[in-house]
DNA sequence: TATCGTAGTATCGTAATACGATAAGGTAGC
DNA sequence: GCTACCTTATCGTATTACGATACTACGATA
């Protein structure tokens, strides 16, 4: 996917820092080198570099040139470092952050909207939930609509914080629905449960929606516990050597 | 404090946007006029907004501008972004947010805390609460101690996702602690409480943990109820206009 | 010989200039 | 009145130059 010229080279850098690929102490090349492998401008490099500090990612400082801070220091909840992790591949350890994200996050967050939602936000997640049945019954994309299902249920919250989750589980969710969707049965399963969660928030019943939201949740967890289980590591994506700038 | 020019930049900048001093549309000056307004080279003002654009704040593009995103796309486990939202002034919904917030990731996370806990990660709190304790029978410094003792508790969760946002709920733990503070005998109620907790999770008794910090935030929930309630809004820190560069 | 101070130097920080790329908005033609 | 094109404002990228900083190593001194 050609962006542009910065967005390329901040993807790379990103991703490269995010797999590892350089070490914690102070290890990235120095600008005029980057420079040179990447075929960009300084200018450009820069205002990568910046962007990543931004996400807490690095550290620069004169002649102490631009050092790899600790994975503790990333900002997780930015869409593009989740992204890159994932690219660079799921780790156990972050597949069980995010489990345990999730298992806290979203039962808060349906107890929320049973309380706040809004008749708009019902109607999205009954949208999401119409995307959902359709695709069981007559095929088509499930995944995207789950999805929407539970950034509709996160976002009817109405809490900044935890709609800012959303992003952040989606990339756990995405895996764990892809997965049990290769399971034969496995969306026509966990339907029935999606409508139990809506209709405990449109009637209002904190601890019917509560319960149902974790049955949803344990399903999932199964489902991920295998998946770690049956490989050590989800395989990495090796791509070859990228041009940045577009042909 | 003077840190350098890009940085007192991007901290201008980003809280004139939390602030909302440019409107949601198209609004922030152009580069040049950014350039001369504060005095600083193109270079600077394009890196600073290459670090608010990684922040989610901004948009940009050629001829469009530079847009401010809806605030729901912030990214509001920045600790920067937070920090600029309490300069700006602490709004009420912003604080309902972070009290949810609490809640919700405090008790999870000291259950979490219960079964991994390490030496290490308990001698931190136990150091925390040591200082808390001085602090209340010879004086001295409590929030700072108070905090260490809820960031520990966090940290010995040992969930990165959950370990990021106590820098968030940091902003919301200052305010309730420095007001529970200025109340006489505020602290030395709370100490007990701090202590149980922390046996709690010594004893490896998860029950007994979350009993015990659902006490501690309600307390402080109280606390910032009747702060919202006598004032609709905590005043605003009026700065002169300020120079980017030093003197 | 060990330690402290100083100079050298690599690297980032900031500035200034130039031109290409893009899309908004007006204008002309149909 | 609508469409298509063109103008133009604004960001995107490249290049060059110099200042600021902090690590490194060397030498002076005790």
């Amino acid at each position: 996917m050609i962006k542009n010229v910065h967005g390329n080279t901040v993807d790379f850098l990103g991703e490269a820092i995010v797999a590892g690929r350089y070490a914690l102490g102070a290890s990235i090349p120095p600008e005029p080198v980057l420079c040179e492998e990447l075929g960009v401008s300084r200018t450009v490099v820069r205002e990568s570099v910046k962007s990543l500090v931004a996400k807490g990612l690095i550290l620069t400082g004169p002649k102490v040139g631009t050092r790899v801070l600790p994975s503790d220091q990333w900002n997780w909840f930015d869409a593009d470092v989740i992204a890159w992790q994932v690219k660079a591949g799921l780790t156990p350890d972050f597949i069980r952050d995010l489990q345990d994200l999730r298992r806290v996050v979203e039962p808060a967050a349906v107890k929320l909207a049973v309380l706040r939602a809004t008749d708009v936000d019902i109607a999205q997640i009954e949208a999401a939930y119409s995307g959902m049945k359709i695709a069981v019954t007559q095929g088509g994309d499930y995944v995207t609509h789950d999805l929407a299902f539970h950034q509709g249920l996160l976002k009817a919250s109405h809490n900044r914080m935890l709609i800012q989750m959303s992003k952040a589980l989606s990339a756990l969710l995405r895996t764990s629905f892809e997965l049990s969707t290769s399971k034969t049965g496995g969306p026509a399963k966990s339907l029935p449960v999606h409508r139990a969660v809506l209709d405990a928030v449109i009637a209002r019943n904190p601890a019917k929606a509560e319960r149902a939201i974790c049955m949803l949740i344990d399903g999932a967890h199964e489902d991920i516990e295998l998946l770690l289980a049956s490989r050590r590591r989800l395989p990495l994506v090796n791509e070859p050597a990228l041009r940045l700038k577009a042909a």
